[in-house]
DNA sequence: TGACCGCGTCTTTTT
DNA sequence: GACGCGGTCA
């Protein structure tokens, strides 16, 4: 085991202070690259040394990942059975296991379901339809947003009509019905002893608040809190935290408010920025020495992230090289903007011989992943998406943890919906329908119903009634095996008890064969769950075990071989907290990044920091591109380039041409020009073969961005051009039959003005639009 | 009851 | 351009 003095011995100056400081609540402000994860490692060991019990140290994380990462460098310092006992892990997790623990409290079972996102919006959706409310006006996800709001902010369903500013707002928004649609929806989550994520936290609280004697036992079992990321906690946590923690005092939390991007899922910067005023005696520790980035990136982030209001103030310093100043890259078309990038990380991979694993490519939005997927498969550069459709989200997984739900909690609604017409048993849409209007009229769950079809008036025939009394008492007979089967065991019985192994051994279709091998993947799961925990000392491994845990997983749980030669694409979201030596940072418009969607300074002031988090991911080298035109759904759109570019030093950033800008954002004149650097840079980075026009010189003027069809600028009109002469007769795959109006050049690419029959007139790039002439 | 077609809708998403 | 939903037909 290490001693303090070698674990002290380690870490600089301002990270020394952090560690050693345990006497009250402690603010550690990280800047990126800072080493915030080893100061919080550091600090639970140096406790750990100093006496503590690992069992009276909560250390509370956002994702399982940084909770497991955390306790294994834990172990690694002061080895594994101490780290064993420490209550680390995600808020969720923690507090899911305090509610199973005293469930009855609050009138669940410690059995109580899990409801992910999708299982909430369905059950709100059932909702809507039973009080006959158009979705169009009451739109589920809107809807659920603003539970999920509500609740973050501690606001019950019960008291959220005392709330009358919010239910104003709810009448301006033409949503009158919105606290009874809440209610609703809370009973019925009861009835089905199911919480959703949001729950977690909010009951965690009435727990606290209501039970004393609850709350008195974890104020003495946990003698020091730690939280990280604590930038990205919302009311609900900092309530709990602030609860748990009142008495003692020995609380540090560590964030970076520079690198809050949460918080359209509650998250709110304020309690970062507040904290000093929560606990007025606490210290503050900065680090600053940023350990991942060139000078030039740092001070580029810096920068940019100057031009917030309201932070607390820090400077962020590098002692590394200097390295080279960011660069653009700019493209006619998103397709080009594709290639460019995949130029550049082949140019890197075989002349600078850096691993294609050093290379990632952030976006604002998944859709953004697919241009760039095909420019790197044409190239043939490997690479590897993160984000998309989880493992936990396949339809086949999802019918197997639906059973798994529904046999250790029946009263689960949502599992029972999925679960009794798959495998398809003959009880459709109408019987369903049926035994719901009655379990909603009578305030009960379709299980209760079920088991009891006589003692409600539901009107079905008698081979639809004996079909639903089969399911009842196979779910029954599986119910009963689960206290004596193991996890793993009592998995295997259920899938071929209930049809689904049959159903996957139907036919040698591949889809069915993909289906059956993420089955197995999830069985493999279980049974490593088993040993895992039968190694760590306990004893029968249960179902309910392994469902609490899998409730909460991500598909970043899953370990993926990060290690691989692949290039890593993902949104920026994603990125926080990783780094990589080249980051390409791409589609950096207006619309796009900052997104469409702002409204306000303060979201503003939020995507400015995303785009903070997606430079300060480079140790070496920040690569951003954008597009002067780009297919959004399914329409071409002209764009700007992002006002955060001018927002960047000018000094800090290397440019393909001088910038002349008509209107608004302007990038001045203190820009140096260089080369493109892809027209010229090296013989290696000749345009591939997919891209035969030659790349852009392009220049950054402004275009208005709406609407298209206005937008022609001073337009070298020719009469014909680019194998097309005006008057021509044309077919497009989508927009069907149409004539050539006019013909002309922008940046070596011809535009054609087409009149389609029945679309209107279009502008399209020739070099794209797959245009055929017809006689 | 299930399969198919057309239409409207699109952010980010640690749990 | 893709997915989910609602409507229609066999």
């Amino acid at each position: 085991m290490i001693t303090k003095q070698e674990l002290l011995g380690q870490l600089n100056e301002s990270q020394r202070e952090a560690v050693m400081y345990n006497d009250g609540p402690s603010l550690v402000i990280a800047g990126a690259g800072s080493g915030k994860t080893r100061v919080l490692t550091f600090k639970i060991a140096y406790l750990l040394l100093d006496g503590y019990a690992p069992s009276t140290i909560l250390a509370l994380t956002f994702t399982n990942k940084a909770a497991r990462e955390m306790k294994t460098r834990i172990a690694d310092l002061v080895g594994a059975n101490y780290a064993k006992y420490l209550w680390m892990g995600t808020f969720h997790s923690i507090f899911s296991r305090m509610l199973r623990a005293e469930a009855a409290k609050i009138g669940f079972t410690s059995n109580f379901t899990i409801y992910d996102s999708s299982d909430s919006r369905s059950v709100l959706k059932a909702i809507l339809k039973s009080m006959n409310l158009d979705d169009k006006v009451y739109k589920p996800a809107m809807i659920q947003q603003r539970i999920s709001f509500a609740k973050n902010n501690l606001i019950s369903a019960s008291a959220y009509e005392s709330f009358t500013q919010l239910m104003m707002e709810d009448k301006a928004m033409r949503i009158p019905l919105f606290s009874q649609i809440f209610y609703t929806y809370a009973t019925q989550c009861h009835q089905a002893n199911a919480m959703d994520f949001d729950d977690l936290l909010l009951f965690t609280n009435v727990l606290l608040r209501d039970f004393p004697e609850v709350l008195e036992n974890y104020r003495q079992r946990f003698q020091f809190i730690l939280v990280d990321e604590y930038q990205d906690t919302n009311l609900a946590q900092h309530a709990i935290i602030k609860r748990l923690s009142e008495v003692h005092r020995h609380i540090a939390v560590v964030g970076d408010d520079a690198q809050s991007i949460y918080s359209f899922r509650g998250a709110n910067i304020d309690n970062i920025l507040q904290f000093r005023n929560q606990f007025p005696e606490c210290k503050l520790f900065k680090l600053e020495q940023n350990y991942r980035s060139t000078k030039n990136i740092v001070a580029a982030a810096n920068s940019l992230i100057q031009k917030n209001m309201g932070q607390i103030p820090k400077n962020v310093f590098s002692e590394n090289d200097k390295g080279s100043p960011l660069q653009i890259i700019s493209a006619i078309t998103d397709q080009e903007e594709g290639f460019l990038v995949a130029d550049k990380i082949a140019y890197l991979h075989y002349s600078e011989h850096h691993s294609y694993s050093d290379c990632a490519i952030l976006y604002r939005t998944n859709a953004q992943s697919r241009n760039l997927e095909e420019a790197l498969r044409k190239r043939n550069i490997p690479y590897r998406i993160y984000g998309g459709l989880s493992f936990y989200q396949r339809k086949e997984i999802r019918d197997v943890l639906a059973y798994f739900r529904l046999i250790i909690n029946p009263f689960d609604d949502e599992a029972l919906k999925r679960c009794i017409n798959y495998p398809t048993r003959g009880i459709g849409e109408t019987t369903m329908q049926k035994i719901a209007d009655v379990a909603y009229q009578y305030h009960v769950s379709l299980w209760n119903v079920i088991g009891n079809l006589s003692s409600y008036p539901v009107p079905l025939n008698k081979p639809t009634a004996q079909r639903l009394t089969a399911f009842h008492q196979l779910i029954q007979g599986l119910s009963d095996e689960l206290t004596t089967l193991n996890a793993y065991d009592m998995a295997m019985q259920i899938i071929k008890s209930v049809g689904i192994q049959d159903e996957m051994n139907s036919d040698y279709l591949a889809e069915t064969i993909n289906r059956r091998e993420n089955i197995q993947e999830l069985l493999n799961g279980i049974h490593l769950f088993c040993e895992k925990k039968v190694e760590e000392g306990d004893g029968d491994i249960r179902l309910n075990d392994f469902l609490a845990e899998v409730s909460l997983m991500t598909d970043q749980d899953i370990d993926q071989e990060m290690e691989a030669e692949k290039v890593t694409m993902m949104t920026v979201h994603a990125a926080k907290g990783l780094e990589f030596r080249d980051i390409f940072v791409v589609g950096m418009e207006e619309e796009l990044f900052p997104s469409a969607y702002v409204t306000g300074e303060r979201e503003l002031e939020e995507e400015r920091r995303l785009f903070y988090v997606a430079i300060t991911r480079a140790q070496e080298q920040c690569f951003i591109s954008f597009a002067r035109s780009r297919f959004r759904n399914g329409q071409l759109n002209f764009t700007n380039p992002s006002r955060f570019l001018s927002d960047i030093d000018q000094e800090l950033i290397e440019m393909p041409m001088p910038i002349h800008s008509s209107n608004g954002s302007n990038f001045s004149g203190r820009s140096r020009v260089v080369d493109d650097a892809f027209s010229s840079k090296s013989s290696f980075s000749k345009p591939s073969p997919t891209t035969s026009s030659s790349y852009g010189t392009a220049s950054w003027k402004k275009i208005p961005s709406k609407p298209i069809s206005e937008q022609v600028e001073s337009p070298r009109s020719q009469s014909s051009g680019g194998g097309f002469t005006v008057g021509d007769k044309v077919v497009h795959d989508k927009f069907g039959i149409g004539i050539v109006q006019s013909l002309e050049k922008m940046d070596d690419h011809w535009k054609a003005t087409v009149d389609f029959n029945d679309n209107g007139v279009k502008i399209l790039l020739l070099k794209y639009a797959k245009l055929k002439r017809i006689d």
